[in-house]
DNA sequence: AAACAAAATGTAAACGTTTACATTAGGAGT
DNA sequence: ACTCCTAATGTAAACGTTTACATTTTGTTT
């Protein structure tokens, strides 16, 4: 039988408000009085009903997590920074993706109506109108992750796509490679827009001419890279580096350039973005830009957490990226590259 | 201002009871009456509070899932199962794994205990005493997963882990293969342990005698794998092919096989089982195992729901296998096999 | 002992909903 | 018009906790 917190006050002799004094540690309870009460309630297993509890003090201890997709180890990564911090703080994690059945818009609005989350992490690669309109009139804190938030008004958390982007390509300019061709991401992705600037401006930057025949769309997917990485090579100009703008579609290029019998690095060197686990299979070894998925997840929770304590304003903008870092592999052309072989 | 149910009644000139009715389609209320108060609710944007609800009517509509780790595209698709199903029957997703600061056995305890979730679904690949005990005591419907409760008064939904690689075994002697390795999964795994069974049991058979010497161990990771593989091959008794009893384990065996210039299928044939997206990029294509996660997560969600519904016994117990199918690739030694093939 | 202040505790109500049971309204039959 | 029954509605309490404010107890000072 389950016991509530009248029949621990009756057992210890107290009214509930002291009850809820000592267990809360909230206004004066003698220590004897105190320490007799957490004694009955650990004799009777009690804990206090977090539902009550949530009515009362209209915090639930959980946190929504609206996520675009749920793929891979992306989004694994995200989960648990995310969950780990969630963990250190007594905070529960609630997660929902978009699917068939249901877009970010209306799961959004089923957390910030519901009362059952006290605050949101939205990861929105792409953010229409009607969507921004909704962070816009959010009344409960909410974080966002990889967003290109024209809207200053907001809190979000990125990675530094075009520091990444730009050193990468600056590497591969390093090597001597004038004629770097690219594979973007899809059109109005966040990501992906970044990571065009920051090879553009890389280019720029080191007085080489954007050439747009060098330039193919993709989609993320491996087979887009396959396929961009064919356009590429059937040019009469052909590229002698290719940034692939994730690793997925790096995957494909090694795929294509396999099934043409083109060698990575010697006859056209190749750099990814994302470290991927997949990416440190390939041989050789995909040179490639290391994102801290899962510090992007905490630092998201972290900082939302301390909007739902009002220890910072939630109406304040603040916006974070996480730097990138470069993971040398061989399809660059370095040949004593600092990524840990496979195996020994 | 949010609005309350008092405000709605209110508004409309009846009792809250009679709102809630209305709301609830729970007892008589004229329908004039109940269009009136729809309307009401609507034009104000009412919707019930649903911890008020909870506290109320003891359900928070919300599943806890617990797994034993977040690291890849096997978890995002168990999630997504459940996720899924969880929208369709307008109930929640709780997501708590495993991680150095907390294991299986707390993160039940807390949920079992804090009425925050009206079930769980537990993904446990090893049941040691405690947490079989904890299971027994649980007041709260539980699914397992993947796991080899001895007990048999629990509900589980497992992967039939024997009949996939007793079929895949089979295969392999279809080949002609006599001198067939195994690369086992982690000792104590319940995956691992029917692997390992239904391999042995095809050999069997077949009158095959079983080699312990064809027999390593490996813990379902590429490096595992690829040690394996060293292993096997440098004895004087070498398979002609070898099960690795995950695909990530013959993802390391593919690479050993590179490194030392031994050729699949003609010099060793390789299968693998899970059939996760990277087996897909491997070449020859790996021969697998096909496992249907999201509908191990859909099914698991369902029965939960009817347990809480009361529509089934929650103390019946109940498992359910979900049958696996090959995923023909190059890697076995098939030419005409059915998969298709990476890129056209 | 009396006065005052602070600590400790209790009472009552709040939070927002659902629902058992009481009461009222409406309809049908005589 | 009266009686009876059912539909519709309302009242009050429940759910389990927190907390504002009232009351009591304790400790200190004069």
């Amino acid at each position: 039988m389950e016991v509530n917190i009248k029949e621990i006050a009756r057992r210890a002799g107290v009214s509930i408000a002291t009850v809820s004094r000592a267990l809360n540690n909230n206004g004066s309870v003698r220590e004897e009085t105190r320490r007799k009460i957490l004694q009955i309630a650990k004799e009777n297993n009690y804990k206090p009903n977090p539902i009550a509890r949530s009515l009362t003090g209209k915090k639930t201890n959980t946190i929504g997590v609206i996520l675009p997709e749920l793929v891979d180890e992306f989004f694994t990564d995200i989960i648990r920074g995310i969950d780990e911090e969630a963990y250190q703080t007594d905070h529960y994690v609630m997660i929902s993706s978009s699917h068939s059945q249901r877009n970010i818009v209306q799961t959004l609005l089923e957390f910030m109506s519901s009362g059952r989350v006290d605050g949101v992490i939205l990861m929105a690669p792409k953010i229409r109108k009607e969507l921004s309109e909704l962070i816009q009139k959010s009344k409960r804190p909410m974080v966002l992750l990889n967003s290109c938030n024209s809207n200053n008004n907001s809190v979000c958390f990125n990675i530094n796509n075009y520091q990444g982007a730009f050193t990468i390509t600056e590497h591969l300019i390093g090597h001597g490679y004038k004629n770097i061709g690219m594979i973007q991401g899809p059109e109005g992705n966040c990501d992906a827009d970044e990571r065009f600037r920051g090879f553009s401006d890389a280019l720029l930057k080191n007085n080489i001419t954007i050439q747009d025949s060098l330039i193919v769309s993709g989609d993320f997917t491996a087979k887009s890279g396959y396929y961009g990485f064919i356009r590429l090579m059937s040019q009469s100009q052909k590229p002698e580096a290719i940034f692939a703008a994730n690793d997925m579609m790096a995957v494909g290029v090694y795929e294509a350039a396999r099934s043409s019998n083109i060698n990575i690095p010697q006859d056209v060197a190749v750099v990814g973005f994302d470290n991927i686990y997949m990416s440190r299979l390939l041989t050789p070894r995909l040179t490639t830009v290391h994102v801290p998925i899962v510090e992007l997840g905490t630092k998201a929770i972290r900082y939302l957490l301390k909007m739902i304590k009002n220890e910072v304003d939630a109406n304040l903008p603040y916006c974070e990226e996480l730097s990138t870092g470069l993971v040398i592999g061989g399809s660059c052309g370095c040949t004593n590259f600092s990524a840990p072989t496979f195996f020994k």
